[in-house]
DNA sequence: GTTGCGGCAGCGT
DNA sequence: CACGCTGCCGCAA
């Protein structure tokens, strides 16, 4: 194959990843779902449910067990990951205001937008991420 | 080495 | 709003 190696180049942390998986200091869900996050792109977010899709689970909340095991963060970039309803979801293991207040301002400095539901509080759980900056797969 | 149990960053009714 | 459910994983027997 003539193919595309430079995504190796561009992303070291595949390998870092490969190696894990091996060594067994990761599981093979939490390796598939560290793939996925690594092709989202800064700016971009995507559901819990969405990667559960993709690496065929049927238990979005196994995904959130992975992510808060996520042993590479900020390189494997967990905090993209929100809930199918567009609201942050937890981080960090917590769901508390001041932990996913973290998550926010990380997600803002990359770019993303968000928009508080009206006819709810103004809490932070309650804010919702605007639709453009949902990632969608490359074909 | 195996089995069983309980909890989880969510989802659907 | 409250509950039941899913698949996965860590830890104790």
């Amino acid at each position: 194959m003539t193919g595309d190696n430079s995504t190796f180049q561009k992303n070291p942390n595949i390998f870092i990843l490969k190696k894990a998986l091996i060594n067994k200091t990761i599981t093979k869900l939490q390796f598939d779902v560290y793939m996925v996050l690594l092709n989202i792109p800064a700016g971009k977010v995507t559901t819990y449910k969405n990667i559960a899709n993709i690496v065929k689970c049927n238990s979005s909340r196994a995904i959130g067990q992975a992510l808060r095991r996520n042993p590479f963060a900020p390189d494997v970039p967990c905090h993209r990951v929100v809930k199918s309803d567009l609201t942050l979801g937890g981080f960090s293991g917590s769901t508390g205001n001041k932990t996913v207040e973290r998550k926010l301002k990380i997600l803002q400095s990359e770019g993303v937008e968000f928009q508080p539901l009206k006819d709810k509080k103004l809490e932070i759980y309650h804010t919702k991420v605007k639709e453009e900056h949902i990632w969608k797969q490359s074909t």
